[in-house]
DNA sequence: AGTTTATATAACTGATTGGATATGTAAAGT
DNA sequence: ACTTTACATATCCAATCAGTTATATAAACT
């Protein structure tokens, strides 16, 4: 599945970041997410489509009202990607080895 | 610093993303990175220069030959990022909670 | 010295992006 | 009914992007 592009070019933007972040403290409504920033609301809606369309948040209504939720999950798959790409396997498995043996060597405390 | 920017940018590319997985291998001269895609030098050379840009690689020389190595440790920035806004950090401390008390009742075999 | 190999740089192009302002829509409040 | 509140949508603009072809550079080979 490649929306790995989208989710990767809609985390490209300091403003999308400070959007999520801010949606991980908990759902929050466009006035909301638009408060601490110098931009315009509209600036702010497209933002919050490119989220959307990159499957990072997701939209509900109550009232006139549109909350953001942020989709946790949707952040599983660019992160394995990273992990996976970052990961120095060799150094890693040298690391697990090292500790393995000091557990054989009884000297697990 | 804010090369966040940069990075997920520089992610946000199929292209490069092959690009770096190829490199995670080991190092590559243009040509060998350019050689899976339909696409001209240039804009490979391009597309590396964006990479490097972002810190995610960096170049050295070797006679005619440019080669391109994957530094990875400029992945943990990112990675590190996501990981922090993913984590559900309720679930995250309940399973550990849990296992905790698990080992509490002698349960760890 | 001249050719080949490996790569970079320049100049151009069409598409996309991030911002703005202006306007539309729809629910709530009065 | 009208106004306010909370958004979305439309249009425009300048900047950036991903690609191209053409050309430059520089080391290696003959």
């Amino acid at each position: 599945m490649e929306s790995l592009d989208l989710k990767f070019a809609a985390l490209a933007d300091p403003t999308r970041r400070a959007i999520l972040a801010r949606l991980a403290k908990g759902e929050a409504s466009v006035t909301d997410l638009a408060q601490p920033f110098a931009l315009s609301q509209p600036a702010i809606s497209k933002h919050l489509r490119v989220l959307e369309r990159a499957g990072l948040i997701e939209t509900s209504r109550a009232a006139q009202s549109r909350p953001r939720r942020l989709k946790r999950e949707a952040i599983a798959e660019p992160a394995k990607w990273l992990e996976l790409l970052g990961g120095d396997w060799d150094a890693k498995f040298d690391r697990l080895d090292a500790y393995l043996s000091k557990l054989a060597q009884g000297d697990e405390k």
